[in-house]
DNA sequence: CTCTGTCAGATTGTATGACAATCTTGATGG
DNA sequence: CCATCAAGATTGTCATACAATCTGACAGAG
């Protein structure tokens, strides 16, 4: 298995995986809004691609839960109402807990100094919260948490709903005091790991996602009221 | 949204649902074996739909990791190996633990009158364990508690798990005596909510799937054995 | 006899084009 | 202003095609 993962050579991505991703990444990044209407052919000309390869990829999503079918007219962007992320931001709490879990009780002491300085990281942005670079050490923590905590499917299940809420999340982490207050809920959560107390981690994973619930729904809230 | 529901009028499955609905339920009820290759002009012939068609649905199945996609050689039934079992039984607890445990904290009377009265049909099998019977009955049960814990997201998280773990499931369950354990710790989680008591509901959830996992893993390894 | 290289066949990855069914939109007529 | 209908747009599905890649068999070299 060393051996398998060692030596695998690297294949180039094969183009409807890069549809996909591509696809993807814009929904994430709002650049398709909830509820906007894929049409098939605009985006086949936009990729240059044909249609069943892109009908694969927009399967593919579809199944992820980030587009949605409706009968006779296609794809549509998924729209997430107030109880849909209420219920998502539950579920990520359930399953974010028991990577911490986990992770308290499986990880090396290494794993956890690696867990660490991707903390740090994330401390040493509180100054100047530049969305991109929060963006990019919070993956680079939870990459560390999913990928050493003893479970390998814990990021399988997460990643689709982590895809549903990311729209919300960045939306959340840009309202005032919020950022400052997640990194200070994960720093408990490190805590919590080192002292190699499962339990409290748990707790304070669930409560952690709690909040950034909460704070999700404010602004989805706002967001609704203004548009 | 509940006229949404209620106006809707049943459209017939489209032909690409079906297709994907039925190589579904020839991977979980173990037709297709696990890392048996998938030919996609065989399963054309057989369904008779085109090429396109079938490999929207197995991207589909794809995501849902019923299926593995081995590059230039197409799609294989996924293979459960030990590791993996165990990482979905332990996903598999945290998510049912949640469920039951806002169960506990939201459901009404009425729909813990409802669980009881499904847990009642599966006490009613302990006699003379059909395995048909036993899975509608466990569905049913599932059904109830997922469809009314007022969380509509666990569901479509926790579905793809159970299906990478179907087979597993239907071995498990006919191992000696590990049917009537199962609907003991049911009846107790049962008990758990029907007194409001979120805590051990969700406790006894957790416990109850990881002693499933364990019997799974056993008949997993005896198979694995044996083969 | 084993190993290596090569070639034919099988299979995937992707494209093109087509057409009926359905939805949307705008025009028409009352 | 409203109802009706026709035209256009879009999806759902199909048949076919072809290059790239893999597999397996076979032949030749050591």
């Amino acid at each position: 298995m060393t051996d398998e993962a060692r030596l695998r050579v690297p294949r180039p991505p094969s183009l409807r995986e890069h549809v996909q991703e591509t696809v993807r990444s814009s929904i994430l990044n709002g650049e398709f809004r909830p509820g906007e209407h894929l049409i098939e052919r605009e985006l086949c000309e936009a990729m240059q691609v044909s249609r069943p390869l892109l009908r694969e990829a927009l399967a593919h999503l579809e199944a992820r839960g980030l587009i949605d079918r409706v009968p006779s007219r296609g794809f549509v962007v998924a729209t997430p109402t107030i109880e849909k992320v209420q219920a998502l931001y539950e579920v990520r709490g359930a399953i974010e807990a028991l990577a911490a879990q986990y992770f308290a009780e499986r990880a090396t002491a290494e794993d956890v100094a690696l867990l660490r300085s991707r903390l740090e990281v994330l401390k040493s942005l509180s100054d100047r919260p530049d969305l991109g670079r929060v963006r990019a050490a919070t993956s680079e923590f939870y990459d560390v948490l999913m990928g050493r905590c003893g479970n390998s499917e814990i990021r399988t299940v997460l990643e689709p709903v982590l895809d549903r809420v990311a729209f919300m999340r960045t939306q959340s982490m840009t309202r005032p005091g919020r950022f400052d207050k997640s990194v200070a809920e994960i720093g408990r959560i490190v805590d919590a790991i080192s002292r190699g107390d499962a339990e409290a981690a748990r707790v304070l994973s669930v409560e952690h996602v709690e909040a950034a619930g909460v704070s999700a729904l404010e602004s989805l809230r706002e967001t609704a009221a203004a548009g």
